[in-house]
DNA sequence: CCTCGGATCATCT
DNA sequence: GATGATCCGAGGA
């Protein structure tokens, strides 16, 4: 008897503009994930832009590939990558069907469905239920199975209205963890949110094996 | 608060 | 074979 509440997804032409547009427009918004065990829902507080072909850090900018091909499709549709091993990160696709610009999206703030984003997150603090990409993912049970999901239309993954965040609240920095285009500022967030995740520049890993010659 | 190492596998070269 | 749009726990300041 407890209907989730009603919501209307947002319109597909929010997606169909330039990545800053849309990354900047997207704090604030609330995406909503449902499944037979209920709905999450956060209210997104830090974001980060990719720019398609153009961009040395984006996932698309060697071509497409089968892990990519969401990104050159419609927009308003999930990318959802696994990543060291462990982990899904989702994107939100934007700018015209060809193109393959995308907003990851890198933390938020749970607005409904707390206790079964706990029970995801295994004895996690409230505040870092959904404080970074995986484990945003993790809090909403995103996987692998919603890579190309519709956000723009009613279904178990939904982007809303919510309050846009007004300009002057809308901080921007360096993206985190990328190796490269290190100087592009295209990591937004809102100012003071404790939600936002702590900046990590990006760190090679250790080579296994490549033990230092011996002299 | 910080830094550091390990986990673990899909993807690309 | 190497790397990665990360996270967590341990240990130090």
């Amino acid at each position: 008897m407890t209907e989730s509440t009603t919501r209307t997804p947002m319109d597909r032409e929010f997606f169909d503009r330039p990545v800053l547009e849309v990354a900047t427009g997207l704090l604030g918004r609330v995406l909503s994930r449902t499944t037979p065990e209920g709905t999450v829902a956060v209210r997104l507080t830090e974001v980060e832009a990719y720019a398609g072909e153009l961009d040395p850090a984006s996932h698309c900018y060697r071509g497409m590939t089968a892990r990519n091909a969401v990104m050159f499709g419609e927009p308003g549709h999930a990318y959802v990558y696994f990543t060291y091993g462990m982990h899904f990160c989702v994107n939100l696709v934007c700018g015209p069907d060809g193109t393959a610009s995308a907003v990851l999206l890198r933390a938020g703030e749970i607005v409904e469905g707390a206790e079964l984003a706990r029970a995801r997150r295994n004895g996690s603090p409230d505040r870092d239920l959904a404080r970074g990409p995986a484990r945003l993912c993790q809090a909403l049970g995103i996987a692998r199975e919603l890579n190309g999901a519709d956000v723009c239309v009613p279904g178990e993954l939904m982007i809303h209205e919510g309050a846009p965040v007004p300009a002057p609240l809308v901080r921007s920095g360096p993206r985190t963890g990328v190796s490269s285009a290190h100087d592009t500022p295209w990591r937004f967030w809102v100012e003071g949110d404790p939600s936002v995740s702590p900046y990590r520049r990006h760190v090679p890993r250790n080579r296994r094996g490549q033990a230092a010659p011996g002299a």
